[in-house]
DNA sequence: TATCTGATATACAAAAATAGATGAACAAAA
DNA sequence: TTTTGTTCATCTATTTTTGTATATCAGATA
């Protein structure tokens, strides 16, 4: 009981000087002063009795201390955050903000029209788009709903199992044009083909269902689904994506359509406390509705592109 | 991005009104003064443009709006806490404060001698006790280590399966002396019984184990273990207890040993980020190693009261 | 080498937050 | 009814915090 517990404000600007990696940026970003940002790490180094940071000319470099406990600062800044989220959205009715976390594919490409949407019908509400596969985000309170693509186990989460979105080999007509096309599956061997950079457990699930892809030795690498989309799109070469978003371009050809579909598993997400929450509810139901129809024949936000 | 984001501190002095009631009570508890914690809550409310409180002589009345609020900043105090228990961790060596949350029973009859032998053993830790039953402690971080009856769920939680615990009906010698003892199970139906206030999902364990159960009607009703037994203590009537506390008592009786004895499932249970903390991690091992021994045959911590 | 741009540290003035004192309103007890 | 002990609100003096300006240092560049 004989030190005094700091400011939660000095968690803030601790956090935000890991973030930016000196006191001057720090204080850009807070709309604080360099000195202030000093004062308040001299403060907290004093209370918690060891030194955070080694001053440099260059800047902060965090010591170890620092490294500890900087998991709990980005917790307390998710807390705040999600705090002032339940602020925005109180007074009953749908407003308020709404922090939404999904893939990149998914946030980029098939999302935006739900959301219009979502806020054509909800005006007073502001969304946040998080584009990450981390599934912690909902118990950290880092979104308030996620689109994901596995299922998540804790109980204290809310899912929404949409079904499968459906993926396919595809290319550009312009580089079959210019490369031929693949008649067999063996044939993409000698092919220009798209694949991921890292290990990961989709693409081990991919492997298993298609072996032939351990074989294949990718000239275009990248973990980013994006990249792997725009390559695609770019003529690069072949490669795997959902099947929706290259029916948008009449010039991308699905190769393989009967030997080779694999569906992407999707759900939404939502922590059970925002259930009667207006804000997530609404956005919720509109995301469901909407990647329900995305999936299927008919649909509001389906298919093609205008 | 027309509000600026409002001091943490302020969610501290939100949060402690709630818990104390009044501005006064909380500034109390706070170290500051009355009219600092009312120019903190106005300036919230002025932010988040809601009222929280309504001013009264008496004290202050939370607003629906306060009261969606409250766990968050819940949530934020926790966290603030968890940061600092980190904190008083760092440096080395098994140091700091370690917070355990347990049932009351194991809390105050089964933990004890352990944590002072764990003191014993790390001069440098600081123990917290929580009595508490609820799981969810460990994901809030309200705890960093937890002694619980039900197996966790969450995979980001690492559990220590302890074993089962016997449970059995006993009563004090006093009492069989006056009521006579019963000779077959049927008889506790004319006794005085000691049993659970309320539905929970361990009288109904017990219910589909023992059936009979069903029909007694205790007449002494509590939802607090420890208040059990006490009254068992007490010689109110026959009740349920772990057995080895009732061995402590050679008043005590145990009763219809060969057919009632309830294992109760015991877990030592952490979260997973907290592993290589060295002052959790010690903790958990003299806790698991304790309880081990108190469930086992031999034990440094079992059986009998000094 | 001189200079420019980034960084932190320090001294002092300005601004803001806090404590202290007082008043009014209400409830409970004498 | 009066007294006592709460409460919150308000005003002012004081303390604390913050901002400004400046010095200093390290590295990149001409």
């Amino acid at each position: 009981m004989n030190k005094i517990e700091p400011s939660w404000d000095f968690y803030r600007t601790f956090l935000t000087v890991l973030q930016e990696g000196s006191l001057s940026a720090a204080a850009r970003e807070l709309g604080l002063t360099q000195p202030t940002i000093g004062r308040h790490i001299d403060a907290l180094e004093d209370i918690i009795g060891f030194q955070l940071f080694i001053r440099s000319p260059q800047g902060l470099i965090p010591t170890e201390a620092a490294t500890e406990l900087r998991p709990h600062a980005e917790q307390l800044a998710a807390n705040a955050a999600a705090l002032l989220r339940t602020a925005t959205g109180l007074g009953g009715g749908v407003r308020g903000t709404v922090r939404i976390s999904a893939s990149e594919v998914i946030g980029i490409e098939v999302l935006p029209p739900m959301l219009a949407a979502l806020n054509d019908r909800y005006p007073d509400l502001v969304i946040e788009l998080s584009l990450s596969d981390a599934v912690e985000d909902l118990m950290r309170q880092e979104a308030d709903i996620a689109v994901r693509m596995v299922a998540p186990e804790q109980d204290a989460l809310i899912t929404r199992r949409i079904g499968g979105i459906p993926l396919g080999l595809h290319a550009h007509r312009r580089y079959l044009d210019k490369h031929g096309f693949p008649e067999k599956l063996e044939d993409l061997l000698h092919h220009r083909t798209i694949g991921f950079d890292r290990e990961s457990a989709f693409v081990r699930a991919i492997r298993k269902r298609v072996p032939l892809i351990e074989l294949m030795r990718p000239s275009f690498r990248a973990d980013s689904n994006l990249a792997q989309l725009a390559a695609i799109r770019a003529g690069f070469g072949i490669g795997v994506c959902q099947v929706a978003l290259a029916r948008r371009d009449p010039d991308i050809v699905r190769l393989f359509e009967t030997e080779f579909e694999l569906p992407l598993e999707t759900f939404v997400v939502m922590h059970e406390n925002l259930k009667t929450t207006p804000r997530c509810r609404a956005s919720f139901d509109v995301l469901v509705e909407g990647l329900l129809a995305y999936i299927g024949k008919s649909g509001t936000f389906g298919g093609t592109i205008e």
